[in-house]
DNA sequence: CCAGACGTTGTT
DNA sequence: GTCTGG
DNA sequence: CCAGACGTTGTT
DNA sequence: GTCTGG
């Protein structure tokens, strides 16, 4: 899953469904709409402050670990997402799950489909509102400037209703008591990661291919999650006949649908 | 003990 | 095909 | 994750 | 920081 992303909510509307005032929002001037986000860019996320008070905090997107060199070269293409299934054995996550879980707050992301020989983007969104994400982040001192606070997204196997594609999807938190848990929790132990970190699978996943220029970082035209009205390869052949066959039930392929409406 | 790595994705 | 850059 | 480059020689 | 390999 997900190393493209979309957060192009305005200011209010992170306020509003993270339930944190934006003076509650920790570099909130980093923060920019973006209707194509890959690593390396700023986005809100909540989480806990020292006193237990929830904030917001725009962090960068890729996860760089407070013990690297001041000196080195971030790449924050190296952990963009982390299994979820291994974060409590792998050292460089293990010691984040402590206290530094946070909530990522979205739009959707994107996923691509090879078909016909071209990689079809597809742009992947819950019905009614953000997509809140399991995320863990950490703060690293370079050699030069402030230091840098930065998030990583847990990943799961995908859901019966995405396999068709992609193996893997982001741990997307379902309801209010999950994102407690996420948060709140002070020791989260095996049971209780497992569970938060269950496929998303509920109804108001939905998806539709979008345009294949948004495949290129720096493309941010607000058509990038637009739905793409594609012509069938049928029905550009054969229009007359497609359009019979568009009212007939087709072959039963589960594990192919092109649209989740 | 110290030194050195520490990750995901996809693809096969 | 495979590596690098973002 | 995707996009884009990937090499040498000599000459200017 | 924490785990692995030697």
């Amino acid at each position: 899953m997900c190393g493209r992303a979309r957060c192009a909510l305005s200011r209010e509307e992170v306020a509003s469904t993270s339930g944190v005032s934006q003076e509650r929002w920790r570099d909130v001037e980093k923060f920019q709409p973006d209707q194509n986000m890959s690593p390396g860019h700023w986005s809100p996320v909540v989480k806990y402050d020292k006193n237990g008070q929830l904030e917001l905090h725009t962090m960068k997107w890729g996860l760089v670990p407070s013990f690297s060199k001041p000196e080195e070269k971030p790449d924050h293409f190296r952990m963009f997402n982390a299994r979820s299934e291994t974060v409590p054995e792998k050292g460089i996550f293990k010691r984040l799950l402590g206290r530094q879980r946070c909530i990522v707050l979205l739009d959707g992301f994107y996923e691509w489909n090879q078909e016909h020989k071209q990689k079809q983007p597809y742009y992947i969104y819950l019905t009614g509102g953000v997509t809140k994400m399991a995320g863990l982040f950490d703060c690293w001192a370079p050699a030069e400037g402030d230091p840098i606070y930065t998030f990583t997204i847990l990943t799961t196997d995908s859901s019966e209703r995405l396999q068709w594609l992609h193996n893997r999807m982001p741990v997307i938190l379902p309801d209010k008591a999950a994102e407690e848990r996420w948060l709140q929790t002070a020791e989260l132990d095996p049971k209780d990661l497992a569970a938060v970190c269950e496929p998303f699978n509920g109804e108001e996943l939905k998806w539709h291919a979008v345009t294949p220029a948004m495949s290129r970082q720096g493309y941010h035209g607000d058509d990038c999650a637009k739905e793409l009205k594609k012509p069938s390869i049928t029905a550009f052949f054969k229009p007359k006949q497609a359009a019979a066959a568009a009212q007939l039930p087709r072959f039963s392929r589960p594990q192919k649908t092109s649209s989740g409406k």
